[in-house]
DNA sequence: ACTCAAGGCCAG
DNA sequence: CTGGCCTTGAGT
């Protein structure tokens, strides 16, 4: 093959990539317009979801997202040295022995208050609820349920993550719960501390105020300020409050999802600035160290320029508070065109508008403090800085920048300097590239086929297409834009901006030198022992019983769920043996099936209950990366579940050579994996007329066979459930290279793991390891789904379970 | 009266 | 567009 035939591939490849994004993009854009939103006293709102009215905004920037594969190894030989090199870094964070006290997860006051109790049961409730979300009894809205806008202020917002038992939707069990039951939360991620309840037009719910991990707010704190939710604006004859309901966090989201980009959290919307913590602690009413150095001059936390005072929330220069300013006030979208991590200094601080705003975003300047009605003078109050009530004291400290810098360099993780370390933007080859002459890999139908080549091209490749490096695309700079609109509009376009493909590159190494990976000691990774040891044998990852959080649930109140599981339907629905006919005809029903999989991850995706609070273009970026990997895990986790092992579908298929499964399900691993390679060589057989011997299909798909087998195999001798495949799906689905730097899929993710927990303990008490098992799982399955994208078998799936 | 964090102005 | 300086006005 030459070079020529390759690229041409490549681009080939790329394109159909470029037509699944677009689809993903679509889909979750349609759902996203469809969703009613809260409007003002609306009775017909039948969907109280809080998410934005107009967040068809999709920046679709920075998607290759950790597909970039690098460094290689043949499948075998792969298979030989224990494991995928980097697929054991990828879970880290989810160490099983993670308990609800620990980390910044749910309730973060819990440390450091006698409220451990409290948090434990908040967190609890949440589990809980997510568990009974997961089993099919939670809404994901809340049908009727009025406008909450008015309810939501200060900062919170009412998810409702139950409706009403009034409609009947829920077990008679699930009364006791309290109910409803709702999540505030902010824009930001769910929190759970105490709960306060608050007043509706449907009656009481239980409101549960937010607060940054951070915060030494106490309990009276929390109180004031869950209270706050029901005051009125005070009315002032000159100086209007600043309107900080729904409407406005959503704008000010959407506004600031471009520089946030899903990589890191937004703490504007905190009501205690981090970054002036300990400076300027609403607790510590001490006016802090009058230390020696009284003439200090303030540092610009921005750019660390001489600065004039707290201006939007944390101390900067005249320079920077201006430049907030206006970016707020005219809505400008800036463009880098760089990697989006230019250093910010006094020197430099006009050189990238948009690493300037990012980190003017980063360190937490509020967005509301930038008054819509342009009222000069008087000071900003209530909502915009509520909780902290700033005690001005003298702060001619010196701090910021340092402080600042090293705050900001926490938050983001030990990030690798891109000059250093950081892997290129660049993109390998993928094995197919290298070895063109494979025989079983995938080609497209439009070109010669090779006899040997069975046509499965359409299927997007990984994203790691060799050409992605190479696309230079438009709008290198967007010029400063005297509307909002243009720049969102033009950007939306640019699907593919420099920026988009810059930014990307940043996102691998994130991954795995993040925070998670930190503070995740090595004896807490059962996943990455786990594929080292005997991979036949039951791997029994290390997880302290003591240390799971042994409270109980509400899970065990909710029976099994009699709803399918709209996912598994996937696995029910597509059999390998539709994918016959022509090399053509199976191209095209492998690019329609695409399809179809894809909008079916989009409705699940949207029901689930958290998906208001992952901006959209994150969703995008998720689903994209990920929806093979949920392919996967749906599939191998369908034969364990259906247990159609002892009942098989008959299939009454036109091709008689299709073995249908035994009646007995394959004892061992190796009959298994003979099992599928029969299974797969009769399908090669039958539909291509290409018979391959065993030897063959061993070293071409062997590997990732073995993979998979393995997979399937643990999940049988689990006896995985519906309801263990649910949490796995939503964990698998935010562990993604973008989702791990994302603070609210964090939460989202331990939540989840936490109710899988949750239920575990309740339901399997006696296996220990059952946890940890089962999320060992998932960095295999990313291995091999890696592996099956890469040599483009992605049909592999679609035949294990027909 | 003073403080100080908003917005405004305008030379560069 | 930037940023130093000015004006404003609620809070103390």
């Amino acid at each position: 093959m030459t070079t020529e035939m390759m690229e041409e591939q490549a681009v080939s490849l790329f394109q159909d990539l470029k037509l699944k994004r677009k689809r993903v993009r679509d889909l979750l854009a349609d759902s996203e317009s469809n969703r009613s939103v809260y409007s003002e006293g609306s009775e017909n709102d039948q969907q109280s979801d809080t998410s934005s009215a107009d967040s068809a905004y999709v920046s679709d920037r920075g998607s290759e997202c950790g597909a970039s594969d690098k460094g290689e190894e043949s499948p075998m030989k792969k298979m030989r040295s224990g494991t995928s090199s980097e697929s054991n870094n990828s879970f880290e964070e989810l160490s099983p022995t993670e308990t609800v006290e620990e980390k910044r997860t749910w309730s973060p006051s819990a440390r450091t208050e006698k409220s451990n109790a409290e948090a434990a049961m908040a967190a609890n409730n949440a589990a809980a609820a997510t568990m009974a979300y997961m089993q099919g009894y939670l809404m994901p809205v809340s049908a009727g349920f009025p406008s909450m806008a008015n309810m939501a202020t200060n900062g919170l917002k009412f998810i409702p993550m139950m409706g009403l038992p009034a409609q009947g939707m829920f077990p008679a069990s699930l009364h006791n719960m309290p109910a409803p039951m709702f999540i505030a939360a902010p824009p930001s991620g769910y929190v759970l501390t105490s709960a306060e309840s608050i007043s509706t037009p449907v009656g009481p719910i239980l409101a549960y105020p937010r607060f940054d991990s951070s915060t030494k707010a106490t309990s009276s704190h929390r109180q004031s300020k869950a209270a706050a939710v029901h005051v009125k604006s005070s009315s002032s004859p000159k100086f209007k409050e600043p309107i900080l309901d729904d409407s406005r966090f959503e704008k000010d989201n959407e506004f600031i999802s471009h520089y946030t980009n899903g990589k890191f959290a937004y703490s504007g919307h905190l009501v205690e600035n981090p970054h002036n913590k300990g400076r300027l602690s609403p607790s510590s009413a001490e006016p802090m160290q009058e230390d020696s150095d009284g003439e200090e001059p303030m540092v610009c936390a921005i750019c660390s320029d001489k600065a004039t005072g707290l201006h939007y929330g944390i101390i900067t220069c005249e320079g920077c508070k201006g430049f907030f300013k206006r970016t707020v006030q005219n809505k400008r979208v800036y463009t880098c065109v760089a990697d989006g991590d230019c250093e910010i200094n006094k020197v430099q601080r006009n050189r990238c508008q948009y690493c300037r705003f990012k980190k003017c975003l980063q360190m937490g300047m509020v967005l509301a403090a930038v008054r819509e009605d342009r009222m000069p003078g008087g000071r900003n109050s209530g909502a915009v800085y509520n909780l902290y009530k700033v005690k001005y004291k003298k702060h001619k400290r010196r701090e910021s920048a340092e402080k600042a810098l090293k705050h900001h360099l926490v938050q983001q993780g030990n990030k690798m300097d891109p000059a250093r370390g950081c892997p290129p933007s660049g993109y390998v080859l993928p094995d197919f590239h290298r070895d063109p002459s494979s025989p079983l890999r995938a080609q497209r139908p439009s070109q010669p086929m090779h006899p040997h080549m069975s046509p499965f091209a359409h299927i997007p490749s990984h994203y790691g297409s060799p050409t992605m490096g190479n696309l230079k695309l438009h709008r290198a700079h967007s010029d400063s834009h005297s509307e909002a609109d243009t720049g969102i509009e033009a950007d939306r376009d640019s699907l593919y901006s420099t920026s988009s493909v810059s930014e990307a590159s940043p996102a691998t190494p994130m991954m795995y030198t993040g925070a998670a990976m930190r503070d995740a000691p090595a004896m807490y990774s059962p996943y990455t022992t786990a594929a080292h040891v005997s991979p036949y044998s039951m791997t029994q990852p290390m997880m302290s019983p003591a240390s799971v959080n042994s409270t109980v649930s509400h899970s065990v109140l909710v029976p099994e769920p009699t709803r399918k599981d709209s996912l598994l339907c996937i696995a029910e629905d597509y059999k390998i043996e539709q994918f016959t006919g022509s090399e053509q005809n199976v191209a095209e029903a492998l690019c329609k099936v695409g399809d179809d999989i894809v909008m079916k991850l989009v409705q699940w995706m949207r029901h689930l209950p958290f998906h208001a609070e992952i901006p959209l273009s994150l969703q995008t970026k998720i689903l994209t990366s990920k929806w093979h990997e949920l392919l996967l895990l749906i599939m191998t986790a369908y034969g364990p579940i259906s247990g159609r092992h002892s009942h098989k579908h008959s299939h009454s298929s036109s091709s008689p050579s299709y073995c249908p499964h035994s009646p007995q399900p394959p004892a061992s691993f190796a009959e298994m994996y003979q099992h599928h390679m029969v299974r797969m060589q009769q399908y090669l057989d039958n539909t291509f007329g290409k018979f391959f011997t065993m030897e063959q299909l061993n070293k071409e798909i062997g590997g990732v066979m073995e993979q998979i087998t393995k997979i399937i195999l643990q999940f049988t001798q689990l006896g995985i459930t519906r309801k263990e495949l649910a949490a796995l799906q939503v964990i698998l689905l935010l562990s993604s290279d973008e989702s791990q730097k994302d603070p609210t899929t964090q939460r989202i993710v331990r939540t989840y793991q936490q109710a899988l927990r949750h239920y575990i303990l309740e339901r399997f008490p006696s296996e220990a390891n059952r946890f940890g098992d089962l999320l060992a799982q998932l960095p295999e399955i990313r291995a091999a789904s890696r592996h099956l994208l890469r040599s483009k078998m992605i049909y592999i799936p679609f035949l294990i379970n027909s």
